[in-house]
RNA sequence: GGAGGCGUCGCCUAGUCCGGUCUAUGGCGCCCGCCUGCUAAGCGGGUUUGGGGCUAAAACCCCAUCGCGGGUUCAAAUCCCGCCGCCUCCGCCA
């Protein structure tokens, strides 16, 4: 959720953000009108409130005396009365606080549910507009030109006995695979790769749950694309879709040690997607499926560094590109395909010849304090008190997406396929060959 | 899955039986000050978190907060119910 006060104070800024995100705008003033009533009303019951308690702490008193005079066997009769005097009035207090709690309450939560609604502020450069409006901020290397015709990347994979859909559909359904062979060396190489990475670049790995509970999945911000998530309703739990997720809750209602600059974690994980409202859509091979091994990387930071991680973290990405020596593009998001989640989004898009056009293979978002209010994550301030940090993620690599990309444009005419350098460590030679 | 124990303001801890100056005790740590060739010791003070009010900002005032959520009561750390987590034992199984 956003900060308050910056709508209070300054919510021509959020209703610009939403009407370049193309959200809804009145928003902005439904907080504002919520979050008064909500003032208004705690005002009137913690007021009745301080009165009831002074009220209660008499009747203690009374109590107090009246067992002392019992014991001294004194006259009671008369502090009898006082003591029940004020129990009657505390008694109908008690009834009018209960009600004014209870107002106090819903408007509560109406503002509470209202604030959450409402998205990232955008920063400043963010194109407006929808998936297509994105601005182009660089390309790298140029597409190949092929003196053959191009095999796709399952037509490769399945000469390579890489890549096996008909069985994933088997044994599980549609968008299901199995990586065999060169296939699955491929995939463990780009996740040691990505891991050797992180180490380099100074990142605490981390081994994480892969199903959370729902407060941890709607704190990332994850639960408004509901239809994406699978969802265990035995145990009430979530399969996460990125290592983001467990990576985001690791410091939930903590205040961190932020003294000795951003803590930096990275993940490797399986990743669970429904994929649901995609059907027609990247139906062939592994590009679009949902289940996929991804690295990952999060930053918790201060605020005012989350800028300068974010580049950071594009600058990984582009690292990891490079090395596997893929042409790609790296795109400014447009405002409206952010996610609520996220006030920046830069995403890698590597070339794939047979589509003839840039896909996404990394992304990396910053979140500034969104997910850290609703996750309550904070840290000490230099003057000591607590505000809520940045938090940052983004891919180093996944499994499926490079595999795609490396098997067409590393194609040779004879289905062969070239191994980049910096994967060949990884995975023990320079060309892999089709099989039978 | 069954039985039992435990959960207190960074850490440890008193308080819970028997509800009411608990405005939650004490120690450690930390911060500020005093003292002091330096350091240590000593002395004094401060030190949960969130929200609201008043402020230029503070100071200050109020509400909530003893794992979480309900309930009983004028009043709940304390009594009742549900849930979560940790520990021990048993069962089951890698």
């Amino acid at each position: 959720m956003i900060d308050i006060k910056l709508l209070r104070d300054n919510p021509e800024i959020v209703r610009a953000s939403q009407r370049a995100r193309g959200a809804d705008e009145s928003l902005v003033d439904q907080v504002l009108d919520a979050d008064e009533k909500r003032r208004s009303s705690l005002q009137q019951f913690e007021q009745l409130r301080s009165q009831q308690k002074t009220v209660s702490k008499e009747v203690g008193a009374a109590m107090g005396r009246l067992s002392k005079a019992k014991k001294a066997g004194e006259d009671t009769a008369a502090l009898e009365v006082e003591a029940e005097a004020a129990r009657t009035r505390a008694g109908d207090l008690a009834a009018e606080v209960k009600r004014l709690e209870a107002a106090a309450d819903t408007e509560g939560q109406r503002y509470d549910t209202l604030l959450r609604a409402l998205d990232n502020v955008i920063i400043d450069g963010v194109p407006a507009g929808g998936e297509d409006d994105f601005d182009t901020l660089e390309t790298v290397g140029t597409p190949r030109e092929f003196d053959f015709e191009p095999l796709d990347h399952l037509a490769l994979g399945e000469k390579l006995g890489a890549i096996d859909m008909e069985r994933g559909a088997k044994v599980s359904g549609s968008r299901f695979y199995y990586l065999r062979g060169a296939g699955a060396r491929l995939s463990t190489a780009l996740m040691a790769f990505a891991q050797s990475i992180a180490a380099e670049e100074g990142f605490t790995p981390l081994v994480v749950p892969t199903l959370v509970s729902a407060a941890t999945m709607g704190g990332t911000g994850y639960l408004d694309a509901h239809d994406d998530v699978y969802h265990l309703a035995d145990d009430d739990l979530y399969l996460t879709g990125t290592s983001e997720v467990a990576l985001a809750g690791y410091h939930t209602d903590e205040i961190i040690d932020l003294a000795d600059g951003p803590l930096r974690y990275t993940a490797t994980s399986t990743c669970y997607r429904r994929e649901a409202g995609s059907y027609g859509k990247d139906t062939r091979g592994i590009f679009r499926v949902h289940q996929f091994t991804k690295t990952e990387m999060f930053v918790f930071c201060r605020p005012e560094e989350a800028v300068a991680e974010h580049q950071n973290l594009l600058r990984i990405e582009r690292r990891l590109l490079d090395a596997l020596e893929l042409p790609y593009r790296v795109i400014d998001v447009a405002a409206g395909d952010l996610g609520g989640s996220a006030a920046r989004k830069f995403d890698c898009e590597a070339w794939v010849p047979t589509q003839g056009k840039y896909r996404e293979l990394t992304s990396t978002s910053n979140c500034t304090t969104y997910q850290a209010r609703r996750l309550g994550i904070r840290y000490r301030t230099d003057e000591g008190r607590t505000d809520y940090v940045a938090t940052l993620n983004g891919t180093m690599l996944t499994d499926t997406r490079p595999i795609v990309a490396l098997l067409e444009n590393n194609q040779q005419p004879d289905g062969s396929v070239r191994v980049p350098a910096a994967l060949q460590p990884f995975i023990g030679t320079e060309v892999l060959q089709p099989v039978g």
